[in-house]
DNA sequence: CATCTATATTGACTAATTTCTATATTCGGA
DNA sequence: TCCGAATATAGAAATTAGTCAATATAGATG
């Protein structure tokens, strides 16, 4: 282990970190929960009024989310819509479940 | 939202997030993969082993996945072996997923 | 019982994260 | 073009997390 080859794997897990980083605070799952729950692109002054936080706070909290790759952003005017990227917690729920089943099966 | 009646949820969801917690830092995403890989319950030693940090650090970051119900562990004379508790990985999995889907399906 | 080995705990230190206030930026409308 | 509203950035203070050296504990073994 620990080759050269691995680079790909080592990207990945860190990624997957990231992503779980990001998902590891109370504000930013309860974001994206709350993104997710409205079924639609939530605006960030809407996602504010969710708060008891200062603006800049939840803004800090949404660029985290997006660095990791969990959210994406559109603007439409001076509002900024926030909505679910799947890739990244597909993937991340994949390996999490992995972890949940035994090793070595191959389908 | 918000009443009394959510505690449950509020409950899981800080579950959730201290699972997601434990699992963000690169060394204990590996102390879970590692257990995972091996198929069967490792030795506290080996873990420290795989690692270039201090056998107490090591003991740390099992406290940590042991403490989010990530890892369980068994004692077998002096040697501790931890093995995967599934259930909170299986909820944590469950939960991401559920953000990379449609809001609203019944099943 | 003395001691060795494996693991856990304590205490101290540094680094990273969270939050705020203040300020900058960017777009729309008068 | 100037102003107001929405969002982002910068910088500072407080909290939390990661790490190690030193020490404690618990079981095995002579």
């Amino acid at each position: 282990m620990n080759t050269v080859i691995d680079t790909p794997q080592i990207a990945q897990h860190d990624a997957l970190v990231a992503c779980c980083k990001a998902l590891a605070s109370p504000i930013r799952m309860s974001i994206v929960g709350l993104i997710h729950a409205a079924n639609e692109p939530l605006c960030a002054c809407d996602i504010e009024q969710s708060f008891d936080l200062s603006q800049p706070t939840i803004s800090h909290h949404l660029r985290i989310l997006r660095d990791a790759g969990i959210i994406a952003a559109t603007s439409r005017g001076t509002n900024v819509y926030y909505h679910i990227e799947r890739a990244q917690l597909v993937a991340l729920a994949c390996c999490i479940e992995q972890f949940t089943q035994p090793n070595g099966v191959s389908a």
